[in-house]
DNA sequence: CTCGGATATGTTAGCGGTAACGGCCTGACG
DNA sequence: CGTCAGGCCGTTACCGCTAACATATCCGAG
């Protein structure tokens, strides 16, 4: 039943508290705290240990409006269900672990209204910089962008135009490049499964590519098949389903993505079809997952955690007294055959 | 070529700048940008109008400073590539979408010592409430969330001592009631295969509340398998093959989570092994990802999604003057039986 | 016409820190 | 013994915004 030492116990603390405790200005506690300007060794022990016994957590508000500092990054991405952004992050995460920099993240939905005002809310926090996924924002978030006098990263794709920075691969190239694979391999009737895409505009860019390279070879899909929400395990077994049922003749899937991908060849498997000889299948992004199947699906990796990792050292890189130009780094996908394309 | 208004084209816009375009002093802008306080329309318009064309964007730092008032939650959970904590981010996105309130997500990676300085990190910016994952933290974390005088929730597990609310389920339940279905099935011969646990306590718990009823019914775990790190799938798969390899007697096997539980049933369906004939499979969680597998995985849905809204809801009328009243809400997962347990 | 009470706008004083600068003291050096 | 650099610590003035209060304006009732 001891009575706290001064004035209101719930109160939360401040730098006036720790001073009082050790008997030095507030100055000199901010100065120990931050680990900056000199403090004689007595002194410094004396101040921490106050702010040990007392608790004390230091006001990032305050400090923040007083030295015009943010330590915080944006992040901004579509959704974090899709076991493609998660490793993205741990790229980014690892990167500016010692720097002193912190991501904070914030997820669209793949809407751009909302990409705009989580954009919005983020920069009224005045973070160091913003690393966002995609080129396709409104003109509102192009324009808060460039205003906002910080670095910005655009990742995943580079077909567009970065308001400053950008790093990823070329999806419509992705697409071109797995489409004659498919090719060569001698497969004829193709198929794609993927995602609606109002705004998936990676997955349209690769359909681009595919169908851009197939009609070079004179080709066209023979059929295709849409979802969205939902198991994507099992959205891509039902259209698999779907698509065999309907085009019997067809001997190649393409899937927008390796989870539906994945869907599709438990299918196929326990359908018991010749995979690849009778049918193909390929799915894109590399994720870890396919591992632990059957047989390994056809795929192209997303260079994802990469993409985090160079995403943030050009933040980091610019928050430290870097340039102000605009980088674009291009990364180059390999395709992993699998087992799911013949030859 | 036009040069800007006033003074330096760089510099960031403050609501002075605001106030001088539109000729209203700054506080007044500040009541239109908020919507409080009673101001006239066409005066509105004008500074509406103002701060558009300008491309402001109001400086929370400041606001937050002055107000007392920051509109932030603190969710901190030990990963994001899990699966299971995206589900319960949705939840608690879902209930602070109309309540002003937005969540800032921390990764712990189930280090103990990076919860606390993520929590140290996160408390340094005033949030309006916690939600964080477990019951299991340090003194300084427990320490800091007791004083920082606003709503703590601990999320997931119920089974210890919360520091102000909780919202979970009990996992030494759900391992019993797991362990006794298995048994009320017939198997005798139970293997458990799941991750190593220094630091995932609920994992811990529910397998010890599995050998409390094993052991209740005079059986003992057969055979154990861990695991750390990698792709889930392919451990699963792995593991299945070291135990049934080892233990060729075993009749059931228990996994810790539904994903290594996937990749096991996958390597029994290659084998051509009978499931859930001559052995049975069970996993926990409940993932969407089950629903795509050739047969369904029996398993325990761990109420992800209502432990995110129900959390969210506490913080939120906590914040809104609600009461102090630590509250604890236990959820009950529903077992599953699926395909994988005969009967 | 006067006056009370909305309604609309401005003024002042911080919020809790930090940058910048200044003062004091010590010790080395000419 | 004066001087001065450098270590150590305090003072002052904000950072950009908002709470609280003060002031002006307008309107209709009495």
């Amino acid at each position: 039943m001891s009575s706290p030492p001064t004035s209101d116990p719930r109160r939360t603390l401040t730098l006036r508290d720790v001073s009082e405790a050790s008997g030095v200005s507030e100055m000199t506690v901010s100065r120990v705290l931050r680990n900056r300007g000199d403090v004689s060794g007595t002194t410094r022990e004396r101040v921490l240990e106050a702010a040990r016994r007392l608790g004390y957590v230091p006001n990032k508000i305050a400090g923040a409006l007083a030295s015009q500092r943010v330590n915080l990054v944006a992040v901004i991405i579509p959704s974090m269900s899709n076991m493609v952004f998660p490793e993205v992050m741990t790229g980014i995460t690892e990167t500016l672990e010692d720097t002193g920099l912190q991501p904070v993240v914030g997820i669209t939905n793949y809407q751009p209204d909302r990409e705009e005002s989580v954009l919005y809310e983020m920069l009224s926090w005045r973070p160091s910089g913003v690393i966002i996924a995609g080129l396709e924002h409104t003109e509102a978030s192009r324009a808060m962008m460039a205003q906002a006098g910080i670095p910005i990263v655009e990742i995943m794709d580079i077909d567009g135009t970065p308001v400053d920075s950008a790093v990823g691969i070329s999806h419509r190239r992705a697409g071109r490049q797995m489409a004659e694979a498919i090719i060569a391999a001698g497969y004829r009737n193709i198929a794609f499964l993927g995602t609606m895409m109002p705004y998936d505009h990676r997955a349209r860019k690769r359909l681009e590519g595919f169908e851009d390279a197939l009609s070079k070879a004179g080709l066209a899909m023979v059929d295709r098949e849409f979802y969205s929400g939902g198991s994507a395990l099992l959205k891509g077994r039902e259209m698999t389903e779907a698509v065999l049922t309907r085009s019997p003749n067809v001997d190649f899937l393409y899937y927008s993505n390796d989870m539906i991908g994945a869907g599709g060849l438990l299918y196929c498997l326990h359908k018991g079809l010749d995979v690849p000889g009778q049918i193909g299948l390929a799915g894109f992004n590399g994720v870890e997952l396919l591992d632990g199947l059957p047989i390994r699906l056809a795929t192209m990796d997303a260079c994802r955690h990469e993409i985090g990792r160079r995403a943030a050292e050009i933040i980091a890189g610019k928050t430290h007294g870097g340039v102000i130009g605009g980088d674009i780094i291009e990364l180059f996908p390999t395709l992993q055959r699998g087992d799911t394309i013949r030859g």
